[in-house]
RNA sequence: GGAGGGAUGGCAGAGCGGCUGAAUGCACCGGUCUUGAAAACCGGCAAGGGUUAAUACCCUUCUAGGGUUCAAAUCCCUAUCCCUCCA
């Protein structure tokens, strides 16, 4: 969410903002709206004030012994006129915030304008796409032979489901032990295990809610108050984590907060007809090893820059091509002002496919989270930054690792940092 | 399944319907003292929002949502979570 105070005494810059990202909004809608909210709020406390005076004066001629009858006379419609400006002034509150919970973050000024992802701009490439003296396969044809079973998916779930037996699970498995142990050993993360349904307020927290209902699973609950209570499954591990420090103040020496979840992730992927519908690329149950870090307003670019390198980690020991791209204002999260997403090279497909995106929030999260630390210096909680990236998608580090490290007869080669998680193993084969 | 008890500031924990935004302790910050530190003593210290150039003033908040009342942390109802006892 953004400042309603940057909104209020700045609209025309947020506008300006916004619109290199395609956002557009009434600006007279919204500053009508405030200046009602003005005006009412003012009568409204005002009401409330000449209550409390009021009723505090006839706890004394009590206490003295005073006959309060004309007193009471004098308050007597104030209750009504107080409950008519409140339903008033909350009616006008809603209108606002439905319009400002649903505005995107504000770009930082490194983000490159454009449209769609055609307008992303490299920043760099790592490691070289692999020469294959042979036709290449792709991860369908490669795991199916080892163990990748997408036709049982759909006789248990439907389609956009995998089941896996075998090596190929294990190998799967590999890879988010490896990741979870290499984040938490060496970069200096605390690993958390986390629920998979959540609330509302914790989809709202995070930006999910209310705008992307729509690519949210939703369980339904028996009852009347079924629809008030009911959960959502988890669209990626970023939201159950980051809500763990929802509506705290953080000790300043706590900080920064680092944490490392491997978590299920569940997506409808509403309006995704049609795409990658081969393969285990856009599935709507996947695994995923999630970074987040809380951090201090000043350091949070650094940390972007940070977090990102702990994510392409991963990709340089599994020996993975990838190359980073600095997502263009079009393209750009919700929830996000700058994001860097990690493209892993696939032989199968010739391109790169996004394997990790890495986000700074600065505090447009924090806000609808609450979540502060209190600066010694000031004396006041001040809102804290948020960051996440995946660290990384495990099924489509998977992809990557089968497609890329095939060989001629179809067998894998396994990274070395996988093989201990393997029992040993240096190829897989069927 | 039945019967009770509880939820209060960063934490712990008091709190008769009006003088309670809330005692006290811890933590934290500042000061005195000390070569320095500790201890001791003194002072400060909740959050959110509004008006304002600012000082300042005002409003809201004691798990959440309803209700009673001129007035609710305090009384009533409901929900959630925690605890104890019985089956």
């Amino acid at each position: 969410m953004l400042s309603k105070k940057q909104l209020r005494s700045d609209i025309e810059a947020v506008a300006e903002a916004l619109k290199k990202r395609n956002f557009l909004f009434d600006i007279k809608h919204l500053s009508d709206l405030e200046n009602k909210r003005k005006k009412n709020q003012i009568e409204t406390q005002e009401l409330q004030n000449l209550r409390n005076t009021q009723s505090k004066s006839i706890g004394k001629a009590k206490a003295s012994g005073v006959d309060i009858k004309p007193l009471l006379a004098e308050v007597a419609d104030l209750g009504d006129k107080l409950d008519q400006a409140k339903i008033d002034l909350n009616s006008i509150q809603v209108d606002i915030d439905e319009i400002v919970m649903s505005m995107p973050n504000i770009p930082h000024e490194s983000v490159p304008e454009g449209n769609s992802e055609d307008d992303n701009v490299e920043v760099s490439t790592w490691g070289e796409p692999g020469k294959y003296d042979f036709a290449v396969k792709d991860h369908v044809d490669l795991g199916e032979a080892l163990g990748l079973d997408f036709e049982t998916a759909v006789k248990i779930s439907g389609a956009r489901f995998s089941v896996m037996t075998g090596k190929i699970a294990r190998l799967h498995r590999a890879l988010t032990q490896f990741m979870l142990d290499h984040h938490s050993d060496v970069n200096g993360y605390t690993e958390a295990y986390v629920p998979y349904l959540v609330n509302s307020e914790s989809l709202t927290g995070t930006g999910q809610l209310p705008k992307f209902e729509a690519d949210l699973f939703k369980t339904h609950l028996h009852g009347e108050e079924g629809e008030a209570k009911a959960l959502y499954l988890i669209p990626t591990g970023e939201v159950p984590v980051t809500n763990m420090v929802r509506d705290t103040i953080v000790e300043e020496g706590d900080l920064p907060l680092k944490f490392v979840a491997h978590t299920p992730s569940f997506r409808s992927e509403a309006g995704a007809y049609g795409r990658d519908t081969r393969g285990l690329i856009r599935q709507h149950q996947f695994e995923k090893v999630e970074l987040v870090q809380v951090v201090k307003a000043q350091d949070s670019y650094k940390v972007l820059e940070e977090l990102t390198a702990h994510a392409e980690g991963i990709l340089q020991a599994l020996e993975l091509p990838y190359r980073k791209v600095n997502l263009c204002t079009g393209d750009l999260g919700f929830s996000s002002a700058k994001t860097y997403d990690l493209e892993v090279w696939l032989p199968g497909q010739s391109a790169y496919r996004e394997i990790s995106s890495c986000s700074c929030f600065e505090d447009f999260q924090a806000r609808r989270l609450q979540l502060r630390y209190k600066n010694k210096q000031t004396n006041k909680p001040e809102l804290l930054h948020t960051l996440n990236g995946s660290g990384l998608a495990v099924g489509r580090t998977l992809v990557a690792v089968l497609e890329n490290h095939q060989q001629a007869d179809g067998s894998i080669k396994i990274p070395k940092v996988l093989q201990n998680y393997m029992g040993g193993l240096e190829v897989i084969t069927h």
